[in-house]
DNA sequence: TAATCGTGGCA
DNA sequence: TTGCCAAGATT
């Protein structure tokens, strides 16, 4: 194992170099406050650096501060995210900037551990906090990194096995800088290599600063490592929507419950079952024979398959909305301010278009 | 612990 | 069209 030495002593220098010479360097939240870089790291769980670069500017610039986003209604919160996904991160957020305010007396902790408290933030996204923030000798491990070790030392484990989660982990530690103040270019240097070099598909290897000692790459093995997580099962799901107008025009919207699809964002009244939505529509005072069929929205998520039928009417000047129907009439020029999933957004514009 | 949670890009 | 995944965390 004396490539495995020459390789540890070796990669953290290379890359740090690497990364202030040909990593990325313009980007927003390339800063040391704690607040924007969270706020960054939130923002691109799962989540490509292109979809961010839209959402990050008017996020700051209408949350500009912890105690700005802590004071805010969620709604506002959920009204900014609209359209990035995992909406769950956002209602995070919000909760994280109160604890914030609340716990830590509206001052992020330095040290990862702490930071590992906040709400929706994991050991990876604390790390990169504590490193980017306050130089600390933590490692990152997102799918980059991931990437770039499997290749670095042809590791072929099982991505969902746990243990060799542990020792990807433990390869990642051992890699660190000596030098706590290499810590921000050498953890840009993680994401910026598999972002730009080791990537998943045609890694460009040829510019790589560690092809030397890439035993993936010396072994002609880059394509299959890292390994392919197991395919998740995609569930077809049929979703009826009820889409109600007033004689204003306005849509009734209703807050989704936290849990589940599109938690906390408003939503035309749904179910999963065609007569559950006709005894919803009774609830408006309209009968099955009221409702337009309307034509089918296909939306792919990752482990769903939906296949949205709106149904729509007009409701009376006074609809006797049910008290089980919590919602409020929404005008046309109010929808930018809620939160809504992205295929009822482009639904609505859609129609919009169609009446004018 | 394995399932859940969105949207968009790319081949 | 379909598979795979992107600066993962939560339950």
């Amino acid at each position: 194992m004396r490539n495995e030495e020459v390789l540890k002593s070796e990669f953290a220098p290379r890359l740090v170099q690497w990364q202030r010479q040909h990593g990325r360097h313009g980007l927003l939240w390339q800063t040391r406050e704690p607040y924007r870089v969270w706020l960054s790291e939130i923002m691109l769980q799962q989540t490509q650096v292109a979809t961010v670069l839209d959402y990050y500017p008017r996020f700051v610039a209408t949350f500009p501060d912890v105690q700005a986003l802590a004071a805010a209604e969620e709604d506002a919160v959920l009204g900014l995210w609209q359209g990035l996904g995992y909406y769950s991160r956002a209602r995070n957020l919000h909760k994280a900037a109160q604890q914030v305010v609340n716990e830590f007396g509206g001052v992020f902790p330095s040290e990862r551990i702490e930071l590992e408290r906040l709400c929706g933030v994991g050991r990876s996204t604390a790390a990169a906090i504590a490193a980017f923030c306050f130089n600390a000798r933590e490692t990152i491990l997102d799918g980059n990194v991931k990437r770039v070790l499997c290749r670095l030392f042809a590791l072929d484990g099982d991505p969902a096995n746990k243990a060799f989660e542990a020792k990807l982990w433990t390869t990642a530690e051992a890699l660190l800088p000596r030098n706590a103040a290499d810590m921000p270019a050498y953890t840009q240097g993680l994401m910026d290599l598999g972002a730009t070099v080791c990537k998943r598909l045609k890694p460009v290897c040829a510019v790589c600063p560690m092809n030397d000692i890439c035993l993936a790459h010396l072994q002609g093995r880059t394509a299959e490592l890292p390994r392919r997580k197991a395919a998740v099962a995609v569930k077809d799901v049929a979703l009826y929507w009820l889409v109600l107008r007033n004689r204003a025009g306005a849509v009734f919207l209703t807050k989704r419950p936290a849990k589940g699809i599109w938690g906390g964002l408003w939503c035309v009244p749904c179910s999963e079952s065609l007569d559950d939505l006709y005894a919803l529509a009774r609830d408006f005072g309209i009968q099955a024979e009221d409702l337009t069929e309307g034509i089918e929205i296909k939306h792919r998520l990752t482990h769903r398959q939906l296949m949205i039928l709106p149904f729509t009417a007009v409701a009376g000047e006074q609809a006797p909305v049910s008290a089980r129907i919590a919602g409020e009439w929404v005008a046309p020029e109010n929808l930018a301010i809620y939160g809504i999933p992205k295929p009822l957004h482009s639904y609505l514009n859609a129609v919009q278009n169609s009446l004018f």
